[in-house]
DNA sequence: TATTGTTATACTCTATAACTATA
DNA sequence: TATAGTTATAGAGTATAACAATA
């Protein structure tokens, strides 16, 4: 299920493919993100607040720029996680406009959980490729990411 | 700016951190192609369909499938393209059932400078592997995903 | 009867602008 | 004045259920 076109154009600047590739794949591992976030009734956005915080504490608007979100949006996300008992908002001591966010227990172990879902739903995926590609598609990507 | 928490739990099955990185460097590449849909007022959903019916056909159903969602949802989404002149409905002739969706001309247009802009914003991040390295990417992550 | 698509409905996600409280 | 967060508002994206038209 192509998720979008592979480039067959002469004047595409991107001749070995890398962008397609990397479009596909993002696509292709976002969906199944997405699907495992459904099974937890999370959003996308949800799973990564969890993700985020799970062994962070930030306020407001740490949060929103780790997702790349308004301030105003962050405050029904972590509205309806609190409702439904997974973070809680903390007033922050030593300044009074600042509220912090941290996950509860629940949050906590629900987020192991995702993690572990993940990882078990995409190893489908990854195991297509033999344990030292995987090891070396691994490389390349933290490399490309700036990470390692 | 990390995305998801790296890995670090002892139980966690993924030592080689493949999960990470693909998760990892998929945030990042759907941020880019975030802020290039952006660019041109369209959403990731708005781009995928523009990219899908760059050189197809598809009934509403058939784009509803590429895209995982429901064809009640591509009701709202095919008329908001429609009304900003990106595609066409047309009515299928031998089944009266059937709403073919095909892009306009200034659909295809814009399809074409999206594909270039997006290649244009991922270079930066592609560019930083070597040419040798951006094809064994490229090779890796269509081999994962099925493709060539 | 089954399939295709739309409509009605309800929620989540998102940004902008205006606001309150604190610094 | 500037910053942190919320609220009000508006619109897009999404699914479920019910529906009309066609097969």
């Amino acid at each position: 299920m192509p998720i979008t076109q592979p480039a067959a154009h002469p004047d595409d600047p991107d001749e070995g493919g890398s962008v397609d590739a990397l479009v596909q794949a993002s696509f292709a591992t976002m969906a199944v993100l997405n699907k495992v976030g459904a099974d937890h009734d999370l959003s996308l956005t949800q799973l990564r607040v969890l993700a985020i915080l799970r062994d962070r504490r930030l306020r407001m608007t740490g949060l929103a720029d780790y997702l790349g979100l308004d301030k105003s949006t962050m405050t029904g996300l972590v509205q309806r996680a609190e409702k439904r008992g997974l973070l809680r908002r903390v007033a922050n001591r030593t300044d009074g406009r600042v509220v912090d966010v941290m996950l509860t227990t629940a949050g906590v172990d629900l987020a192991d959980r995702i993690r572990h879902h993940v990882a078990q739903s995409l190893s489908p995926m990854i195991g297509t490729l033999s344990q030292p590609d995987q090891r070396r598609l691994t490389t390349l990507l933290f490399r490309m990411i700036g990470r390692r």
